[in-house]
DNA sequence: TCAATATATAGATGACTGTCTATATAGATG
DNA sequence: CATCTATATAGACAGTCATCTATATATTGA
């Protein structure tokens, strides 16, 4: 997964009407008219969320009589949660030097 | 963490710069002019990302002297993970039912 | 076929974003 | 003090975004 990748994802995750739907959808796949019980926004606005949720590979969706059912795409889901653990922190700098607590690393190369 | 709050952080990680700037800060903490070195932005720029980054409590910072050290804020970002990881999918819904693959997980509540 | 329902598209609008140039601030050094 | 270096702030600008209203498309059912 590219940088730019993980970066339509965050940018896809960044509204809290988007987050509430990927929550929802955590419990398994709904359908357009399920999701927008539960938001306070119009029906062309929950439209557009699931489009750009959907651009971003994050939710994946097929159409049921007049009914659009989505859910979250797990793979592409799995791909990002794998690149956010490699955003390490203490986790592998502790071990090694530690001056100034949690994140004070020292820094080892030079223009220092 | 609110969802408020989450959504804070996409955003901030939602541009290829600054994830740039937190892959390079999981080294290790480093200062402005360092991260400068490998961006192609101008310096008023990164102060801008570093702003960014500061004011949804991804990253922290210290003067000193001329410097300004930038690191993750390894607690921060644990909780970030943490709400990334309860985002599930395949892993809590296969065990139950499963009639259309790996995400067509049935709607175990009404409205259908 | 007609009406109701579910969803998508088009277009508008105000707010926000990433970037720049220009400039200010502050620490280090001769 | 004067200069260099590191960083921040101000202001501008083009582009993007979340949201709405209005409208179109498509499916179901009487």
């Amino acid at each position: 997964m590219t940088r730019e990748e993980v970066a339509n994802i965050c940018k896809a995750m960044s509204d809290t009407n988007r987050l509430k739907i990927i929550e929802m959808l955590t419990q398994g796949e709904k359908c357009g008219c399920n999701l927008l019980e539960e938001l306070q926004v119009t029906q062309p606005t929950l439209s557009h969320h699931m489009k750009v949720l959907s651009d971003c590979g994050l939710v994946i969706s097929y159409k049921d009589g007049k009914w659009q059912h989505y859910s979250i795409n797990c793979e592409r889901f799995k791909a990002y949660k794998e690149y956010i653990a490699s955003i390490t922190c203490c986790e592998n700098t502790m071990e090694n030097n530690n001056p100034k607590g949690c994140c004070g690393t020292k820094i080892d190369s030079a223009t220092e």
